[in-house]
RNA sequence: GCCGGGGUGGCGGAACAGGUAGACGCUACGGACUUAAAAUCCGUUGGGCGCAAGCCCGUGCGGGUUCGAUUCCCGCCUCCGGCACCA
């Protein structure tokens, strides 16, 4: 009998499919499609870990799935290769990233070759290729066209160790996202793209998406839609208006007091003679603080400006006060504070004494302790008394619109997206300054804008882009006047490239267009997207908000480019995640090299449920390499003398058809696997030949080398995915005998064996001689019986 | 604080729609094969009592609904992830 060798096979297959292009995609065909896209990686020094195994096994397992039931699938793999890493080799090293980047895209490939995917690498694509950023470029021009691109001073998050700004979604805690330093604020002129023009719709369509609830909700709440108004408040002894935004214009009553942020620029024209000083102390301890310090510390400070404003409902003169715990770039950076019926203001009013008057109670009870945040009937509000907080909110705006104090106004969490980038490493911005005609778009023939070759890849930190000093490549003539002009230095951020990837897959030669309208058509959107969910707020909306772009202006013609989302849970070692720095990566060169790709692959898919994490453990790993042997020696046996079908042999393998694919299709595939396992304990020593087959192709998606080999051992002609996914007959699912337990008051006392259609008293015939049961049942009364066929039959005795 | 996901044997985990809790795998133990070991195969493996038949306990904790609850309801504890002065 022949051992099981892994090595052997897998390398044989692995050139087959190779030589025979089994797995090359045919972006015309007629057949039903389906593209399962995994969430491309940046190709980093480090190569791959078991971690990320675990995501594209799941989707190859998908894939593989899918071409048996007959689809054309679309699997594609590719680079997202921009990034720091590359182009901090570079300033350290003296690697030019396109290098660094070659060698780890290198790594990469053979490390996924292991894996066994089905990704047709002719469709590979890589981010940093101009011929596929020309088309990053070209979007970035049809946004600024249509004024989605703009540039802007304004305060940003910068990095001071990545030396770079950031955008909101890249800040997390007050801190880089990336390397974990404390952000500060800077004054620098950025390119913005206005995503919030799109928070409506981004908020809208979440409810179209068949995502993990988590994913949503966080997008939700990163968006972070809120219903009010904006009011004017007019100030004592002064023309000023300052405009504050609420969510609850129905306290307004009990607004006793106003707060500004201390960048308000109102704060320096209000404040009084006498408070000058105190003012401005605060203002600058506030600037001092980095946003870390910030948010560490929830007491409330603050200083009074002297100055009052007066409560348009009410005419109540009200202090104005400065604080920094009213944000400057929410709503308009001032509020009115309710201190009774808002924890924050509360706070405040309590720690400077200042007034607290009650203007909502519940709608039924007591006057509850303040604050007291919910909605409930007004009073203390003149002629609104008696009004519900609903009621209230409609009519006081409504009031004091007519008077032009008030306006309804939907505010938003999300901001613009800074865009630009002062490193290297990145998508040039097509954009050329002029001394005459200004900010001029590149013409669209003259893209794609190439980054050129630089000596010193440092940047200056001083928000100038390693770039500026390239002047060869900066001094430009204009597109409109042919004068001299500048380019823009700026590059775009990581997330530019992995915008839109998802369409460049399906037509990733062509030269005139991002991709072409029938492809894009026939191939997207993207069925099953499959990655970590740490993308969860930044790249997915990202691509959600291009996408939506590019129907707009008639690209694509949906608004979701993912329709179904699914995120892999984390690989756990030692109960943390995989890291260099731990030292605990689990390294799959070594597993691939003892146990083969398909023992490695199932074993990803044995873990656990994939959505959660796992740990892992190298013993499980032994498990399913023991169980592939056995599979590997039944066909063994079996071939050497085959066996007849039977009844029994029959109903196995439909009952295995059946739930192999139930739990496929329910991305249960960790008991997809035990199922198999099941199969094997139940099967015997030797099984037909049409079993064997059945399994050979159930097996596939998840073992594809064996599989392959095995299908050549039945005497079939390669590829197994080239073989239908079987069906299971629903008659040879029933079984004609079952197991019905036998409770008394609901606990099980024993287990008879009868046919599927068995009477009740048939059961109880049957149950007659279990002891058990005898003695539960012995001086008792039954008072009612319930029966389940097939899987209970309950005594209430008394 | 708010949102999301968990808590089941020595371990990873299973249980479709309220119906035999612990499938499947790992570990451990016992046995077979072997000069021996490894590998492989067979058996046992939630805890307690018992020679056995069998009995009691058991899905984070406390209640409830039900003939019957890991599953449904109420109130907690705890772990992980996300957000966090957004007016």
């Amino acid at each position: 009998m022949e051992v099981y060798n892994h090595k052997a096979i897998e390398k044989k297959w692995r050139d087959y499919w190779e030589t025979n292009q089994t797995y090359k995609v045919d972006l015309d065909s007629d057949k039903p499609k389906f593209y399962c896209l995994d969430m491309f990686p940046y190709p980093s020094g480090s190569g791959l870990h078991v971690g990320h195994w675990r995501g594209y096994t799941l989707s190859d397992v998908w894939s593989r799935y899918k071409r048996l039931q007959g689809y054309e699938v679309l699997h594609p793999m590719g680079w997202d290769a921009f990034g720091l890493p590359a182009e901090n080799d570079a300033i350290q090293k003296g690697i030019h990233p396109t290098v660094s980047t070659a060698n780890n895209i290198a790594n990469f490939k053979r490390q996924l070759k292991e894996i066994g995917a089905m990704y047709d690498w002719e469709l590979e694509i890589d981010t940093t290729d101009p011929e596929y950023y020309k088309w990053t470029q070209w979007i970035f021009l049809q946004m600024y066209k249509h004024g989605l691109a703009y540039r802007q001073e304004m305060p940003i998050n910068f990095c001071p160790s990545c030396q770079t700004g950031l955008a909101n979604e890249e800040v997390v805690g007050g801190e880089c996202d990336r390397c974990g330093t404390p952000v500060e604020k800077r004054n620098l002129k950025q390119w913005m793209l206005r995503i919030t023009k799109y928070a409506d719709r981004l908020l809208e369509s979440l409810k179209t998406l068949d995502w993990p609830e988590k994913v949503l909700k966080m997008q939700e709440a990163w968006i972070g839609r809120s219903e009010g108004a904006e009011i004017i408040f007019s100030l004592d002894n002064s023309e000023q208006k300052i405009t504050v935004y609420t969510t609850r214009p129905d306290t307004l009553f009990g607004a006793t007091y106003m707060v500004l942020a201390p960048e308000h620029p109102l704060v320096e024209k209000i404040t009084s003679a006498s408070q000058k000083s105190e003012v401005e102390a605060y203002i600058q301890k506030t600037e001092s603080k980095s946003a870390v310090e910030r948010m560490a510390s929830k007491e409330k400070t603050g200083v009074f400006t002297g100055a009052y404003a007066i409560n348009p409902v009410n005419g109540k003169k009200i202090p104005i006060w400065i604080s920094d715990y009213v944000l400057i770039d929410y709503g308009s950076g001032a509020i009115m504070a309710v201190p009774a019926h808002d924890e924050r203001d509360y706070e405040f009013a309590q720690e400077f004494d200042l007034e607290i008057i009650p203007v909502i109670q519940p709608e039924l009870g007591e006057v509850p302790e303040l604050p007291f945040v919910l909605d409930g009937k007004l009073i203390n509000s003149g002629v609104y008394d008696g009004l519900t907080s609903a009621e209230a909110k409609e009519k006081i705006v409504a009031d004091l619109k007519a008077k032009n104090l008030a306006e309804p106004t939907v505010k938003y969490k999300m901001r613009d997206w800074v865009f630009s980038r002062q490193r290297y490493w990145g998508e040039p911005i097509p954009i050329v300054h002029c001394e005459t005609c200004g900010e001029v778009p590149v013409n669209e023939e003259d893209l794609p804008v190439r980054l050129p070759d630089v000596e010193n890849y440092q940047p200056s930190g001083s928000g100038e882009s390693p770039l500026a000093t390239i002047t060869d490549w900066v001094n430009t003539t204009c597109p409109k006047c042919g004068g001299p002009a500048k380019r823009e230095t700026n590059t775009m951020p990581q997330w530019a490239g992995s915008c839109w990837y998802f369409l460049r897959y399906t037509d990733p030669k062509n030269n005139n267009e991002l991709a072409s309208k029938e492809r894009i058509n026939k191939w997207t959107p993207v069925d099953l997207y499959v990655g970590g969910v740490e993308h969860a707020v930044l790249h997915l909306l990202y691509a959600r908000f291009y996408t939506m772009f590019l129907k707009d202006i008639g690209v694509v013609e949906y608004d979701e480019p993912f329709t179904r989302l699914f995120n892999q849970g984390m690989i756990t070692k030692d109960g943390a995640k995989m890291s260099k720095s731990k030292g605990n990566v689990v390294n799959p060169d070594e597993l691939v090299e003892h146990y083969g790709a398909d023992s490695l692959r199932m074993y990803q898919l044995f873990i656990g449920p994939p959505e959660i994490d796992a740990e892992w453990m190298d013993s499980g790993i032994e498990g399913v390499y023991r169980f592939i042997q056995r599979v590997w020696n039944l066909f063994q046996r079996s071939l050497a003398d085959l066996p007849e079908p039977t009844k029994e042999s029959e109903r196995l393998r439909h009952r295995l058809i059946a739930t192999v694919t139930e739990r496929i299709e329910s991305f249960k595939l960790n008991t997809a696997v035990s199922a198999f396992m099941e199969y094997l304990n139940q099967v015997g020593n030797k099984v037909d030949r049409q079993s064997l087959e059945t399994l050979t192709i159930l097996l596939a998606p998840m073992t594809p080398h064996l599989a392959e080999e095995l299908w050549q051992m039945l005497g079939n002609q390669p590829s197994v995915f080239d073989a239908q996914w079987p069906e299971a007959d629903p008659d040879l699912l029933i079984d004609e005998l079952v197991t019905v337990a036998i409770q008394v008051n609901g606990k099980t006392r024993g287990t008879v064996e009868v046919a599927v259609d068995a009477a009740e008293d048939d059961v109880k015939a049957a149950m007659a001689d279990i002891t058990a049961v005898k003695n539960a049942l012995e001086d008792k009364q039954i008072v009612k019986t319930i029966y389940v066929p097939g899987k209970i039959l309950n005594l209430v005795v008394r």
